[in-house]
DNA sequence: ATAATCTTATTGTCGGACAATAGGACCTTT
DNA sequence: AAAGGTCCTATTGTCCGACAATAAGATTAT
């Protein structure tokens, strides 16, 4: 038998260092969002590297949002936003190949939940950014791309509403997913529009009474209402989820 | 009122076109997993621009998966694992300072339901990673730092087990942050290994049945009096997760 | 055939260079 | 004095050229 005397050394590029103690630095609360990293050339003399490799660096905590560029272009820590997640997420579960049944699946169990959270949590001004959006819905009936956007929008706010950011994460991937295909649905099934309507109404009819039963009964009853559309609109359960469903995420690549 | 005839300019770095134009690429199916990219030359050719550009432009795509280093150094596409992704939300949530109220909130709806999914899909050899899970932990319930291991494990086997994987992905963020603390609680509760370890012979056993409805009892059960022990062991419910408990997360910067 | 050596392609890192730009300071005009 | 223009400076984005380290492939020696 061997002898496994050492251990694996870690081998890692520089620019990885760079990333990485950066990184810690910021999950070890040594420096906080908001705080300026300093030039890059003050991150070359701290580090000892090139400015090719600091930059290099640079770029992978830029990308996972630890680091943006703020006013006078400097470095400050920041904040990866939910939603630049929520999209990343999203374009990663369609490389998985993803199918419908696993995107209703969960959110048939998710949604329901979610709004029975929000009964309990949601502030008014949430209530009257429902209002809006219920509003312009009823509005532009006829204009089925601006409804799925709409729709989109309606059960984010309530996600928001739920007041618990583990959940909301949990959950808006898979809505970015499969509420785009509602405009689908409504090429196939004309009274579908109406519908929806009538559900956001009494949903949030139900939010404003705070009454939790009622949402809870009421979400149930749109997914599944909204899975049956799906299905009569020919999407396959257990097939992928089509590019055309998929433009939203794909032109939101310029600015996130 | 001023004229809006303008749109905005897309004004954005060399390196982050070139990030985008691969990422569409790998988006829109036209290059897929394991397809290899050419070399760092090939893309100064094809982008015509320099070679630190589009090695700025790669780390972008590098650190959210979707490109990889493999054998012979070549750049392949590449999908970014579940554990990856998981970790890099759990970070996310870290600084935006969640707390225990928000992540056991969430596990107490997601728990049950994803053990209910799993009785119905598990698979024999799931079942049998649960089992020598167990009888490790049978076997080590003196080792603390150990058993917090295996129950994190335990828990992400039946996530898996429940063969979806967007509702997988849904679940593992709040299971990486929330498990560890089980190693605070068998300090505070002494009785709390061996519950521990009654919960899960039990759930293994209704998993084994297909009982999806005792499976989901306990679970609920076993969530519920994790939050019990975690508040005895003093962590404030509305308080952040305390350095100690994100140790694992730190370290594991490492390698993914 | 196996091992040792050489060759080549490619990456990681470096140094230096320069145009473009944002911001600030300073000046001009009314 | 406020608005606009000009200059100055610091910093970023991009380019160029170079080289050591390394891994894979080819070649030679044992």
């Amino acid at each position: 038998m061997r002898q496994n005397k050492f251990k694996k050394l870690e081998i890692m590029p520089a620019y990885r260092l760079v990333a990485d103690a950066i990184e810690k630095q910021i999950m070890t609360g040594q420096i906080k969002p908001e705080d300026p990293i300093g030039t890059e050339a003050d991150l070359v003399e701290q580090f000892g590297v090139n400015r090719s490799t600091v930059r290099e660096g640079i770029r992978l905590l830029e990308q996972s949002g630890m680091l943006r560029r703020g006013e006078k272009r400097r470095l400050y820590v920041s904040l990866p936003g939910y939603d630049k997640l929520a999209t990343r997420i999203s374009r990663s579960l369609v490389l998985h190949k993803v199918t419908f049944r696993e995107l209703v699946e969960t959110l048939e169990i998710l949604e329901p939940t979610t709004i029975a959270l929000a009964a309990k949590h949601i502030t008014e001004e949430q209530l009257e950014r429902l209002r809006i959006n219920v509003a312009a819905t009823e509005k532009e009936l006829e204009d089925r791309d601006r409804l799925s956007q709409l729709d989109t929008e309606f059960h984010s706010i309530i996600a928001e509403a739920a007041h618990n950011s583990v959940f909301l994460l949990a959950r808006e991937p898979a809505g970015l997913l499969i509420y785009p295909a509602t405009q689908y649905i409504f090429e196939a099934v004309p009274e579908a529009p109406s519908r929806l309507l009538e559900a956001h109404k009494t949903m949030l009819q139900a939010l404003e009474e705070r009454d939790e039963e009622k949402a809870r009964v009421w979400m149930d009853k749109h997914v599944r209402d909204f899975v049956k559309g799906l299905v009569r609109s020919g999407a396959e359960l257990d097939g992928q989820i089509a590019q055309p469903h998929l433009a939203h995420l794909l032109s939101l690549d310029t600015y996130l």
